[in-house]
DNA sequence: CACGGGAGCTTGTCCGCACAAGTCGATGCA
DNA sequence: TGCATCGACTTGTGCGGACAAGCTCCCGTG
């Protein structure tokens, strides 16, 4: 055995940084500290490279880094501009289905207990969030347990008119409105906004639930725009107590740094 | 003037795609088709490299378009692990402060209880999800829509003993618990689970509101954890109907890449 | 003065090479 | 059998170079 094995190592206590990130929280610092002002151009790379004295390469991959955090943004053959002073610590959540999202009992059978077409007075369009006087589908459906069960959810729901062929589907497919939607007229929903609350249930509500008029039920509306900003569908769900649940879990998201 | 000018661009109509693009589409297609199963590994960046014939550079540019999709995940020294078969459209929501994500009204007064040290028993450690036998704090606390108002929420929060020296600043500091276990401590939340659903008061959530006892509340549970996955805090806050009303918008999450 | 075009800058793409660091199975010794 | 070690293989880091593509400004031409 020769002496030279295992390469000692001998300042162990060197933490080893990979230089571009040596070089990233240089700049991260700076851009905190007001030297590169937003809306500023960072050094050129070339001039970075001469100031760390590092290659392109590694001034690259640390500018990368800087812009999954959100600071800066690279236009070729202008520059990198600094778009925000700080990274803050993000906190959200992701998921890959809507389904997921609106966290659907799929496997709970729904009911249609009817569809008609109304016109919208002005009390329901300033609730919809949409002009007065159109003609929109409101379609009245509950969800059971099981087949004959207890019902845990009674919903009404709006659509414009123009989505008719999607409504009269509903009764024959056990896909939620919106994918039908989504399927047929190709409109994809860009944006959900939820809300959840506790209110007394509507007359028609309670009947539906079996409870009487007024119980505190679990109320969720949902709003769902597509990507120019026009309104998809409208939803109000009540729930009786304990049939409904709802799970978020957020984490903090760290920039998804690959170098 | 020479005639060398303007290099003629034999072929305009080639769409002129960057490599890189050219194999990541490819390998997104090749996942998708189902000859990378999930789980299994991609070939090594040297044998793409041979059957595309271009540089590992190259190669590692079109894998990192394809992490960033969520499809792959690389480790050093093993391998890139397929991770979906699909690149879906996410759905998402970012908040940079916890404050946002609690929704909290930071403007209600917040009236402490009370405060006790407490032994685990095992049905409270089966709701909190730690083991029996430990000794914790619960704090339960009040807000009121306005001093003197009427009670908009009654809480009971949880946290390890260890963290006592928070829990006795509560009564001076206006911050939420969270926030002065993260200054003191320096732990800081890197996920937070909330669950909201409809249920019956107990008797002391219903003393502390003004209701009936049993009368329908809006329950929101929080478990506050770190990032080593240990239990920091957990609560449970309930709301009288009407109080609160929880807002979560959703929107499609685009993919951030920078070549 | 309007405008085209080029010089000179920027970032983007792409190639080559080399070594470090991490994983994992095979090997061989106890 | 159990375990340490080695080596083959993987991705990560870092260097050098070159050219393409895109943006701005400036200058000369009409």
């Amino acid at each position: 055995m020769t002496a030279k094995k295992k390469p000692v190592r001998a300042a162990p206590q060197r933490a080893a940084r990979p230089k571009h990130s040596v070089v990233a929280a240089a700049l991260i610092d700076e851009i905190r500290s007001g030297r590169h002002a937003p809306g500023a151009l960072l050094p050129s790379e070339p001039e970075l490279c001469r100031r760390f004295e590092v290659s392109r390469h590694t001034i690259r991959v640390a500018l990368r880094s800087l812009y999954e955090k959100g600071l800066i943004l690279s236009r070729q053959g202008h520059g990198s501009i600094v778009q925000a002073t700080a990274v803050e610590p993000r906190y959200g959540f992701a998921c890959s289905s809507i389904d997921d999202l609106l966290q659907y009992a799929a496997a709970t059978p729904r009911e249609v207990l009817g569809t008609a077409r109304i016109d919208v007075d002005p009390a329901l369009a300033s609730w919809l969030g949409c002009e007065p006087g159109y003609p929109w589908w409101e379609i009245r459906t509950r969800r059971l347990q099981e087949a004959g069960g207890a019902a845990i959810a009674s919903s009404r729901v709006y659509v414009p008119e123009v989505y008719g062929a999607a409504v009269r589907e509903l009764k024959k497919s056990p896909l939620p409105l919106f994918a039908l939607m989504e399927a047929r007229y190709g409109h994809h929903i860009a944006q959900i906004r939820q809300t959840f609350s506790v209110v007394a249930a509507t007359a028609g509500e309670a009947a539906d639930l079996g409870l009487e008029a007024g119980a505190a039920v679990m109320c969720v509306e949902r709003r769902f725009i597509d990507e120019r900003g026009g309104l998809l569908e409208v939803s109000r769900s009540v729930h009786p107590p304990g049939a409904f649940r709802y799970e978020l879990t957020v984490r903090q998201m760290l920039g998804t740094e690959r170098p």
